[in-house]
DNA sequence: ATCGATTGCGCAATCC
DNA sequence: GGGATTGCGCAATCGA
């Protein structure tokens, strides 16, 4: 009765040598029933041993049964790969997102200057025209031209 | 997706933490904890090697070793919590800073063309005034509203 | 109705 | 020593 090939080889991320040695490492064979079995004399506690329904080849040595397994693994592994994939891509977005925002937020900052700088310039003339001030006094506006960006 | 509506059909529904019908890839069927193993017909001693490898408080039988797993395993679902809580506050994260942005370009794009405005009053003045002097040619524009905000 | 993708959960190693 | 993380396998369920 050969065992499982286990080659649980994980490296760590952190290269951690993770050796984890599952109870099959005990040496423990896998017990053919599912149920729990009642422990000897104790009456039975609730265990709906149900394992003739549909699932007459959920062995665990039946050779599709692994190979179900191994398939599932795979697909766990790569649908948490993909998980934390997305993760990492939205904490990104994050960081983006904010440094588009400050971009954003310095250019309104430069724009309404400007306005307010012109709103003067705009609001000085008309006091002067309302004025009536002297005829030709243009007053130099110091047109202190803003090159932008 | 991280809709949690669990519909787990563990037998038992009601009541009673159960756990599932793990059965696990230990393959050590323990005594179903349904409740903590009522330590009368506990017994069943499954292990059949004894208490091999390093640690002697490594029974699984052991009731520490119960309880640190216990404990763990409410620890992880603690972790498990919190981190879909940060990764959903993340991804809400990214909503409102999209959301922001929207605002802030609407803003600038608001801004930029009152400045627009603002810079053709001036040219036009500008020029009225370069062409010659006319004494009271004040007719300036009807104050345009523009309460910014 | 087969099969990959998700998800909750427990275990063990590791981190702190 | 003890909670917090993390990688992993299992089983149930979803989904195409």
């Amino acid at each position: 009765m050969s065992k499982i090939s286990q080659q649980n080889s994980t490296p760590g991320v952190n290269g951690i040598s993770v050796i984890h040695t599952q109870a099959q490492a005990s040496g423990l064979q896998q017990v053919p029933q599912l149920v729990p079995a009642g422990p000897g004399g104790g009456g039975k506690a609730v265990a709906p041993s149900k394992q003739s329904k549909k699932s007459l080849s959920m062995d665990r040595n039946s050779d599709e049964y692994r190979q179900r397994r191994e398939r599932n693994n795979m697909a766990v592994k790569k649908s948490r790969l993909k998980s934390k994939q997305k993760a990492q891509d939205t904490l990104q977005r994050v960081n983006q997102l904010k440094e588009e925002n400050e971009r954003l937020e310095a250019k309104i900052k430069l724009l309404t200057k400007e306005l307010s700088v012109l709103k003067d310039l705009f609001l000085e003339h008309a006091h002067n025209l309302a004025d009536n001030v002297q005829p030709i006094s243009t007053e130099n506006t110091t047109e202190s031209d803003n090159a932008g960006q």
